[in-house]
DNA sequence: TAGCTTTTTTACGGAATCAACAAAAATAAT
DNA sequence: ATTATTTTTGTTGATTCCGTAAAAAAGCTA
């Protein structure tokens, strides 16, 4: 798609992700239908996502690790894909340097190092070396909720289909 | 402040960001007014914010490179907020491990590695080492746009006060 | 417990927005 | 020039937003 200096312009006033479409328009001089679309357009490309994100600081009992991982294989991009399905990982980003894989990972009270290791980590094949860092502060940092702030926990979204 | 399993709730249900608060209410048996100022409340305190986000592999010129930095200070968190602050950076990790920090940063055609380490890293004291990974590909990545796509670019958001 | 304060939730109503559609305009292709 | 395709715009009713004020709930303090 032809991502020009209308949509850079349109995402960069999402900053705020319940910005009136009308205000957008407004803003760039076009009517609230094209702004609707387009968006709408960013949206089902995958280019574009409005979600909610919380400081990991801010909830207790909540821990991010970054994890350095090498591996054996050669399809980087398909162990990549393999972590990224774990759970607890937030993103995954197949890099250049010494580690093949930096791995996002958030944690709680339930579900620590511990697991995570022996119960996802250790299912995937052809891992050389994990390397863990622990991150105790951070800056910017936004994570997506991923289940409920204590995983596995059944009270949640009770009203789904 | 108390994050309780209302307020998570709420959250999940902002994965996407956009979903009407009524609809929120709906599901969980609260008014709406009930949701708006709990959301309210959530991002007054900085827990929650609701954004645009894109996926960085679908802007063309447009890189994620994370790096590992070692610092020669003693005070680590004051440097990751150092960091946060230069141009380009996404988001700073102040870590256990071989690192102290692991800063998040994105790049494109005008504002390159060179120019990270050039004219912003270089502007910080008691740097030790960095170690450069370049994103070659990711899962779930989603970051904020922070100026506009191709940055220092005169056209944006023009109808600022 | 009674009395008080503070916080949270609810109810309401007007203005604004959302969402879908068809027409118009612009763009691309033959 | 003509046709086809995409994008933008205008219009509409239903829905949502958002400020305000009252009610309810939760927390004190004595």
């Amino acid at each position: 798609m032809n991502i020009d200096a209308v949509n850079i312009a349109i995402i960069n006033l999402l900053k705020n992700g319940r910005t009136p479409y009308k205000q957008i328009a407004d803003k760039l001089s076009l009517s609230e239908g094209t702004v609707r679309s387009r968006v709408k357009k960013l949206i089902d490309e995958g280019i574009l996502s409005i979600s909610g994100l919380v400081n990991p600081q801010a909830l207790p009992d909540q821990q991010i690790v970054m994890v350095g991982v090498q591996v054996k294989d050669m399809d980087l991009v398909k162990k990549g894909e393999e972590f990224s399905k774990l759970r607890g990982v937030i993103s995954v980003c197949v890099v250049t340097g010494r580690f093949d894989l930096i791995v996002t990972v958030m944690l709680d009270n339930d579900f620590g190092l511990l697991e995570f290791f022996t119960e996802e980590v250790a299912t995937i094949d052809n891992v050389r070396s994990v390397e863990t860092f622990v991150v105790y502060k951070s800056f910017n940092l936004k994570v997506p909720l991923d289940n409920n702030g204590h995983p596995r926990s059944t009270l949640s979204c009770q009203g789904n289909p």
